[in-house]
DNA sequence: TTTATAAAATACCGTACAGTATTTGATTTT
DNA sequence: AAAATCAAATACTGTACGGTATTTTATAAA
């Protein structure tokens, strides 16, 4: 059986994830965060060494549970195209992944630590090459194998795909409007199929 | 002659909008405000109700600045294509038009006042759709006078080459990269001509 | 079941926050 | 130039902040 400490340290960051990324880290006070947990300071104190290391232990939390759901996505099927498409469709209802989260967290907390936070900006950055790299990959070996063809470099497209993808993410957000999920992405399966099919 | 008050407002204003849009409502505090602008909180509150009516003022100077410079693309040459092309040219060095402002305005403040202020989430909102709505003009204007083809309505189209060019913008913003920008916008003009070019 | 240890609660720092009532100083207007 | 008006500086609220030293309570080992 896991320790207690443990139970409670991961009960702490499920806990707070989503207002961290829901309010930014200047946003989420230790009291927002005592009154959410029904713990006391010493609690959150004794299992985090301070404010911003919870901060990022939060994200790392929802960044790691959206890269699962990337992963998932992109095991679908046996074939670059279906796997692209079943990221696609994930990214459909995103939406709705992300509402116990929160909202995105890598745009929530990309743009929030912009101004404000170095360490926390770094590794949206890194998870965004996380992201695109794996897309890349799928698309690597669809073409090594002749499923697909490509324009453009790998990389170059999965950025594109990708930048696109976030743009409706950004778009549904702000105007908190899930039509610009679904049609931009009616309109990317679309164009993918155009230039990734033989 | 303006009066005094009038031109310390509108310093004000100016001084602190970058700040603003670079650390967002609550990152930014009445103590960085008075060091920026060098004026005392008796001023700064001589001048604004509160905190949230200068971020609201704030918000739409910068505004301002971004819908001025739309339109002042959107009318470029005198046919509805060559002032969309105006338009990506426009968002193609976004990030320097950007960079004495603190960043997009639309998407930091969008972003940020999401969880946290309900009036500057309100008015971001509501760029966004005068921003549409001036494109979708032009290109509505454009088909009428036969210069286009449109394979949707003009509002859809609009939204949906906005999206993309702001997630170029998010991108390149979350990290910190301009090839982002230009690679989309590049992209972009393929597709606009594709798709509008009779 | 007692003893050692780990975890959480309490009570308290010092500081920085947004906001304000009052005073001083600068403009206008007469 | 004097009087009236307006603008800005000063000095000060009360509160909430992140963080911590210490005490109390719970858990695990002997």
């Amino acid at each position: 059986m896991t320790k207690k400490a443990e139970r409670t340290t991961a009960y702490i960051i499920e806990t707070v994830a989503p207002i961290f990324n829901k309010h930014g880290y200047i946003g989420t006070s230790m009291s927002d965060l005592t009154e959410a947990t029904g713990l006391t300071k010493g609690a959150i104190y004794g299992n985090f060494e301070n404010k911003e290391a919870l901060a990022l232990s939060a994200f790392e939390h929802n960044r790691n549970m959206l890269l699962r759901a990337i992963d998932n996505a992109l095991e679908t099927g046996n074939e670059a195209l279906a796997r692209i498409y079943a990221l696609l469709n994930f990214y459909r209802q995103y939406d709705v992944f992300t509402l116990p989260m929160g909202g995105c967290p890598i745009l929530n907390v990309g743009v929030d630590a912009q101004g404000n936070n170095k360490l926390l900006a770094a590794a949206v950055k890194e998870t965004f090459k996380e992201i695109e790299g794996k897309i890349a990959l799928v698309l690597e070996n669809g073409a090594n194998r002749n499923e697909i063809k490509l324009p453009v470099p790998p990389l170059q497209f999965a950025k594109q795909l990708f930048t696109m993808i976030q743009g409706a993410v950004a778009m549904s957000t702000m105007m908190q409007d899930r039509k610009y999920l679904v049609n931009t992405i009616a309109y990317l399966e679309f164009l993918v199929k155009q230039e990734l099919k033989k």
